[in-house]
RNA sequence: UGGCCUAUGGUGUAACUGGUAACACGUCUGAUUUUGGUUCAGAAGAGUCUAGGUUCGAGCCCUAGUAGGCCAACCA
């Protein structure tokens, strides 16, 4: 079979026949520790971990730690679980602030070749003299300041001396230049402020084009793949990389790949984080939230997101992937790997009025798709529930379920068969009753057990189920491309029926579950157990339903 | 009044140094099924943004246009 190969391996199968050997290539994951990482994180893992593991060379897991009015360290420590999670390996954990004294001195080499210098003018100053991307800006009054004046003013920021904001450290490149990012750019400001690393060791901090090259280049990096919009800084992620005093090893190679997209959520750490304060979800790690933490928590195994952005690819073109793939994916494991169990979310009370026993142990596949799992005990007495969508008085053909007159199967139990209704003074449906043929167990054989009838319909033993919570989710968005807006505008298409708690019966095997622990509810779809559930209070978080097909459910019939 | 990136079925990706479009999801049929799930068999759906050019031959190369995205943080 051919290798499909995505344009970031070709590349690096063409610098193999070149200059490079498999020895020289090596990546890096780089997130910035400001916030959880989300499903379009577990692409760029994937890419760098899946290239680490083909050409066997190292990925280092580095916290971009630069800016110390966003980060802290316990990010540091979600993104390290995030990791442990999904199985990746990295060779070892590094932190741009563990460049910090490097940095430092190659900028001093900068400014002894005049391509560095202070600038003592504002925040505000600086900005307007950059220009537009159509206009073009100009040179700072600083900008030709001596370089024993530039050495003496960087040295004191870098002791204190001075205010936040009142000198900075720039590139010396080119204000004219077309790309606005090479107008002689901000290295260092100043920022007094603790670093969760560095506490107060520092005064003076970089800023991310002065140190993720180079922290590229210190780590040995070979290739350094990041997100479309970085294009613009890889003129000066080289530029910086050319004044460099070092060039002992192979200068990091930028490439960028367009970012992933999904619809009906939005991605960007911004609107997460805004969700996030606006009380809008729980959390971060909110089942509803794209976040790993709260994809991990909706109950979406760690191989179905590996399996979904492998799936989804790479390439350089702006995408919004459906999300009825991430769907599939997860599906298509869980099928395989979650255990069946019977539970009931919309309860209506069957009275088996011929059943005369007083109860009995039935039995009922794990899992179908793996027999190794067993069997469990299914209790099963005259009283049961069964879904209220299960039943109509009067159907159609189309309606597989349980109507008067009409037989179906209970499954794992017996076939029975609907005689009347009981209602309360409103008209409502308050219990079924129904009668069973005796022989028609599930299994024991008989010519009637092989019965076939229209439908077969999950239920649960009145007497002896077990309350469950139960949390169904939805979008949290009712428009597709949600991150396309600005927060006050994304805020009018959130949906309010995003989150709906239900209480449901669930058949007594539950009682032996374990937080995070995954089955499917048959006929429902893939439920996990919460993290925060507990034996006197399950709490269930739907992940996902099961397919379904289209089926005309007319309500004339 | 600039620079850069991108453009292939509904969606996401392929098509090795040019040889008339492939895979997955989704959709639709049918079979099987004690989950309207799974599984199995099959179908529809693009002629590759537009216009030129090079070539025996272009989705791939060139030119121009169009559309979308990114760039004016002492964020990353």
């Amino acid at each position: 079979m051919k290798e499909k190969l995505n344009f970031i391996e070709n590349i690096i199968k063409e610098d193999l026949k070149n200059k490079y050997t498999k020895k020289n290539l090596k990546f890096r994951f780089p997130p910035e520790p400001n916030g959880f990482l989300h499903i379009g994180h577990v692409k760029a893992m994937e890419l760098n971990f899946s290239l680490g593991k083909k050409y066997k060379s190292d990925v280092n897991l580095r916290f971009d730690d630069t800016n110390p009015l966003k980060e802290n360290i316990n990010y540091v420590n979600e993104i390290i679980e995030n990791l442990k999670w999904l199985g990746y390996k990295y060779k070892k954990i590094c932190y741009a602030s563990d460049y910090f004294e490097k940095l430092y001195n190659w900028a001093i080499h900068l400014i002894k070749n005049s391509k560095a210098y202070v600038d003592s003018q504002d925040s505000e100053t600086i900005a307007e003299q950059k220009g537009t991307p159509y206009k073009k800006g100009k040179n700072s009054p600083f900008r030709d300041r001596s370089i024993e004046e530039n050495l003496e003013l960087f040295n004191n920021m870098k002791n204190g001396k001075y205010k936040e904001g009142e000198h900075v450290l720039r590139a010396k490149i080119d204000m004219s230049s077309p790309n606005m990012l090479m107008r002689d750019p901000v290295m260092y400001r100043i920022l007094y402020k603790e670093h969760f690393r560095t506490k107060n060791n520092w005064c003076i901090y970089p800023l991310y084009d002065w140190t993720h090259g180079q922290s590229d280049y210190i780590e040995k990096i070979s290739h350094s793949l990041c997100s479309l919009e970085f294009r613009p800084h890889r003129d000066l992620y080289d530029w910086f990389l050319k004044q460099l005093p070092d060039s002992k090893y192979k200068k990091p190679k930028q490439i960028e790949f367009a970012r992933l997209n999904l619809s009906y959520t939005v991605m960007s750490k911004r609107k997460l984080s805004f969700l996030v304060d606006k009380g809008i979800v729980d959390g971060w790690d909110d089942p509803r939230m794209p976040t790993i933490s709260g994809l991990r928590r909706r109950g979406y195994p760690s191989t179905a997101l590996r399996k979904f952005v492998e799936i989804a690819g790479i390439a350089k073109r702006e995408n919004i992937i459906d999300i009825a793939l991430l769907d599939f994916c997860a599906r298509e494991e869980l099928n395989k790997t979650s255990n069946r169990l019977m539970v009931v979310s919309n309860p209506l009370k069957v009275v088996i009025s011929n059943y005369e026993s007083k109860g009995e142990e039935l039995y009922g596949e794990n899992n179908p798709e793996d027999k190794s799992q067993g069997e469990r005990k299914i209790r099963f007495s005259k009283e049961i529930y069964i879904e209220k969508e299960d039943f109509k008085e009067i159907s159609n053909r189309k309606f597989h379920r349980l109507s008067i007159g009409k037989e179906v199967r209970l499954k794992n139990a017996y076939i029975i068969k609907a005689e009347r209704v009981i209602k309360n003074s409103k008209g409502e449906i308050k219990e079924v009753h129904c009668t069973y043929d005796k022989k028609s167990k599930s299994g024991s054989g008989t010519l009637e057990s092989q019965r076939k009838v229209k439908g077969t319909i999950h239920w649960v033993d009145k007497k002896s189920s077990i309350p469950v919570k139960i949390n169904k989710y939805e979008s949290l968005f009712l428009n597709e491309m949600p991150d396309t807006e600005k927060n006050e505008e994304m805020l009018k298409n959130i949906n309010d029926n995003s989150l709906e708690v239900l209480e449901g019966f669930a058949e007594k095997a539950v009682l032996k579950c374990k937080p995070e622990q995954k089955f499917q509810f048959q006929r429902l779809g893939y439920y996990i157990v919460d993290k925060k559930s507990d034996k006197s209070n399950i709490i269930f978080n739907k992940t996902v339903s099961l397919r379904e097909k289209r089926i005309s459910r007319n309500p004339q019939y």
